[in-house]
DNA sequence: ATAATTGGAACAATCGTTTGTACAACACAT
DNA sequence: ATGTGTTGTACAAACGATTGTTCCAATTAT
């Protein structure tokens, strides 16, 4: 059975005060509104006799404050996404927040859902690592004025603070990396490519190519989700259409699981045969058959700027930058072959 | 600045009516309470106008419960708990309720830290992963009367629904192969050796071994912790210690990892020089130098179970079995060598 | 002695929703 | 004309914490 925990009022009652005296107390405005010691005493030592701690619930509702931040994601379990989102849950928590989980499952349709959810359960305010491309509901959340701040993707026409790589850089430094190893004939394994995320890899990709006087091929961009699926049909199918590609980027670990999958199966060794680099680095990458080549990106950074910055949206004050962005760090480890 | 949202009040205010009135009809009880069609009607117009969403936090207070379920895991960004995680938060949304995620950091402090914070929450139940040898936190909470269910972990002294793999036999069957394949010098890189789950296994380990009239030595069994850092150290100490070990099999997917960079910086390589099963499989095991042989969880299916669990107690229904114990799959793969 | 000040604590409203009950209006039966 | 029953809705209390205000009594000032 429920066992009905103490209260305000059944610690006033007990006592023979009023609940106010019993709230001022224990809210340390005892001074304030001149309660004599003796009374504050007798109820702190009451309220630690019962092990009172007082109810969030009638407190947010009275406050107007549910110290809750809403957390939507596209998939926990994808670690990128999980260690953003330690690093949301542990600064939240030294701030007095609680986190709200919910996994969108890359689905535009479960993210407004969550969205939808998050606003009838208060929340002080919002993160959203969005799935699509669709940015109307985020837009209309900010509308609401509960803070929001984005991680991971972003969008150029709506002004949502968000924290994310440098993506053009990464993709930069990693293809010009290839290029010095005398890679010209490089696959972009792409996500989405209507996300900002896509495309300004995709331009650093392409800058990258331009400023070594490297055509861009078109038909070696490939792929349409940031899934190992995509990956894999995408590395598959550009390895059947382009025998003389040398070298893939890959733009997310997912996709980076796929190629491999792609390239093993058509009986290539990657580093010998093929050379790979995955945006985004992963902790096993170095125990590979060949240990890849990565774009490391700062998640842990990534969720503490986060943070940082919805926090001090909350406590209404101002913030800089609409769109931060995190320096990335290309791993180099054994999977670009030098051909040159 | 902030909008107050359409409240209960605010429509029955426009509305002329009272309150009740417009609550009764959003909440289907019209019929019930005897309200008219035309008065019904122009409630939903109006809710619907005003984009009307009732305040869950009111509700809460009024309702006594919150449609909110505590998870407290000791590490998000570990897949293993990430994706048991993922399936928790997917059953839990279906039925209504959402999680707050508390990532007790491999402390057990944290995690009582944690458990008080969600009592405070009001919480309708709670999840947890623990870390540690001590339930006492655990115990009491459950003796407060809110719902409670275990993941991964399990207390043998304390009566707490749990849901975990079948440990035991994971581990017998694991090493019954390694038998089967001429090992008998198998070396055991533990977690905590006191947790239950680690206990069981050893226990699996045990069992094999004397069912093949093998002895267990106690010096092959090594490790104190769910680490990276453990288990490399353990696996280094045990290559030095006992050069003759021919196997090993590593208690979590953190310490096969410690393992792996052991095996590698004795310039050993896996299947030519030693032989290695992981308890826990990843998605990535396949792509390893040298692809791992596995005993892989149905970590989905422990959220699920868990969850399923945890709700049938909130719903006061009866719940048969104290642990569940599902079962687990040895994935074949390289890792083993045939030494017979 | 009366008025003004201060100390100490209670009172009451509020947050928004839910629900048991009261109440007014009308129809119908006696 | 009086009583009984029904219909449709409003009223009010409750959940528990917070806070502006009020109130009483004791002290000090006039």
């Amino acid at each position: 059975m429920k066992k009905s925990p103490a209260t305000l009022k059944s610690i006033s009652a007990t006592l023979g005060m009023a609940p106010s005296t019993v709230s001022r107390v224990l809210n340390g405005k005892a001074k304030e509104y001149r309660i004599s010691e003796p009374t504050a005493k007798k109820v702190k030592e009451e309220a630690d006799r019962v092990g009172f701690s007082p109810n969030q619930i009638a407190s947010s509702l009275r406050l107007q404050k549910t110290n809750t931040i809403g957390l939507v994601i596209p998939d926990i379990s994808n670690n990128y996404f999980a260690t953003i989102a330690r690093a949301l849950e542990n600064e939240a928590r030294k701030a007095g927040y609680s986190i709200i989980l919910c996994d969108s499952q890359g689905q535009t349709e479960l993210e407004r859902d969550a969205i939808r959810l998050l606003r009838g359960r208060n929340i002080d305010g919002l993160i959203v690592a969005p799935v699509g491309n669709d940015a109307e509901h985020l837009s209309a959340f900010k509308e609401s004025g509960t803070p929001i701040v984005l991680v991971d993707r972003y969008f150029k026409e709506v002004s949502i603070p968000s924290v994310s790589s440098d993506n053009f850089q990464g993709a930069y430094d990693a293809v010009s990396y290839m290029i010095k190893h005398g890679h010209t004939k490089i696959g972009f394994i792409q996500g989405i490519s209507e996300a900002t995320v896509n495309s300004d890899r995709l331009n650093g990709y392409t800058k990258a190519l331009e400023d070594n006087s490297i055509e861009v091929q078109t038909s070696y961009i490939r792929g349409d989700a940031f899934t190992v699926e995509s990956g894999y049909q995408a590395t598959k199918q550009l390895l059947e259409d382009h025998a003389d590609v040398t070298a893939f980027f890959a733009m997310s670990n997912l996709i980076t699981l796929g190629a491999m999958d792609a390239i093993k199966e058509k009986g290539l060794e990657i580093n010998r045969d093929i050379s790979l680099i995955s945006f985004d680095d992963e902790l096993y990458f170095s125990h590979l058959s060949t240990p890849l080549t990565a774009v490391a990106q700062n998640r842990t950074e990534i969720g503490e700027k986060a943070m940082e910055i919805l926090i001090k949206l909350i406590k209404d004050e101002q913030v800089e930058t609409a769109e931060t962005h995190l320096p990335t760090k290309l791993i180099v480890r054994e999977s670009v072959r030098d051909i040159r």
